[in-house]
DNA sequence: GTGTGCCTTTGATCTGTCTCAAGAAAAGGC
DNA sequence: GCCTTTTCTTGAGACAGATCAAAGGCACAC
């Protein structure tokens, strides 16, 4: 790569026509983009710095794996733009997905405090670039800043309280509860009790069917009918990946 | 109590004949089975005591709340004796226990650092000592001590792990592998390449099969007929409470 | 002791969700 | 543009595990 150090580009995506564009090339500096993340909001411009001495880009082709169950933890990543699934695959082959990431959000933070290997397994789901941040520079920030601390704290309290949401929906609630869950908090943004924006809402699927099914803990098949039996009663109108909210309010209370 | 300030003391659980004992009270300080504690393992004296200074002591006798859904939180529990369940319920008035804690082990930390009510509902499965520590004296010494915090970042990670890995078998193992896999993890206490100890071990279900069956996601019906489905086969024996591996590497290998 | 209540087992049946097998519809390559 | 490949839908059937009902068993109070 031609441009200088800690420098993003969009533009030298893989299999774009990178060179044409390269001139007017739209480059991020790693330092702004770390300090607009919520996680590095309050650092200043120093530890800003040692934070991106131990960051490198990496770039990701869609399919293409970025760690694997068993591999080695040496720090966590961020993703700047393109999408990832986490997910672990059973000895019989099938796959379950935990948590599918984007743009701004990062994974592997946990395990950077254990001296574990991952557990779960990352694909990219389209072409992607990442950050990865070497664990020792978080353990140095965090070991010099209480408050960055704090904010990591409240950060891996933020997916413990997620993942126990998860498993309260895989235990109590059935597969259209969970496909409702879904729409609700990506149509209304987890604010749940949003009385406004009654109107009819649009959800871009985050990713494939099949990937959403799996996150849902159903097959592709199950996820299919559901979303048409809620066709069928017309809380909902599908569009490939574009799902309209006829009448939100019906179908938070639907039952089964 | 007439006992002094931040003072244990076994002897007065209450439905015990409590004066009799009184003068050979094995009392024991908050200090001392704080500092025992692997979160506080590295504090010295002062440290110790800001802590306790925001400790109280509670007595929940068997089948009382202790806290519930909705409840504000306002720091963390230490089992000191006795045996907890941490457990959503639904709508419809289901049960699902997320968590089993019993004594030197702690819950509620997560959600300390994060300004929501609680998601899950704790009660007391026996009577019940325990501690709660305010969530103001962690914030201060956190931001005192960073290495204290490194090891509260542990913890919250440790946290996370644990409820991947039952995110992972709920998702994608049969009921009889989780059975198998609490029955393994009972016996051989987490130390799943542990070659030795090929002799039959002993395994005390640490709660009554019920709570277990929740904990495992199955009906106390069904956990019934694993069990005896494994009886059947000569891979364990089973007497109340106790459940005597006859075969662990079959045990360990056995399919469905 | 001997009830009384709860936990556990066993049996019979039911149902939500998965599996397998095709088709239909997009998406991508050339 | 057309052809290949992947993704999505639809149907029929199977199965793991839930539910309902009732009978033991066990602990504890009196």
């Amino acid at each position: 790569m031609d441009m200088g150090q800690k420098t993003l580009s969009k533009a030298d995506l893989p299999g774009q026509p990178a060179p044409a564009r390269a001139s007017k090339r739209p480059a991020i500096k790693v330092e702004a983009f770390l300090a607009r993340l919520p996680m590095f909001s309050e650092m200043n411009a120093a530890e800003i710095g040692r934070i991106t001495a131990g960051t490198h880009s990496l770039r990701i082709e869609k399919g293409e794996r970025i760690f694997h169950h068993g591999d080695p933890c040496g720090g966590f990543h961020i993703v700047v733009y393109g999408q990832v699934k986490l997910g672990f695959t059973s000895p019989q082959g099938s796959e379950k997905v935990v948590e599918i990431v984007g743009p701004g959000q990062t994974f592997g933070e946990a395990l950077m405090f254990l001296e574990r290997p991952y557990i779960v397994s990352a694909h990219a789901l389209a072409d992607t670039m990442l950050l990865h941040v070497a664990k020792n520079v978080m353990f140095d920030e965090i070991a010099r800043d209480p408050a960055f601390a704090r904010k990591m704290l409240s950060g891996l309290a933020l997916r413990l309280h997620g993942l126990v949401r998860d498993v309260e929906a895989y235990s109590l609630r059935s597969s259209a509860e969970r496909v409702i869950g879904y729409l609700l908090s990506a149509a209304c943004g987890e604010a749940a009790d949003d009385t406004a924006a009654q109107a009819p809402r649009e959800v871009l699927l985050s990713a494939g069917k099949g990937v959403l099914a799996s996150r849902l803990n159903m097959t592709p098949e199950h996820f299919s009918r559901v979303l048409h039996e809620l066709l069928a009663i017309g809380l909902i109108s599908v569009d490939g990946k574009t799902v309209r909210i006829l009448d939100l309010e019906r179908l938070r209370t639907h039952t089964v």
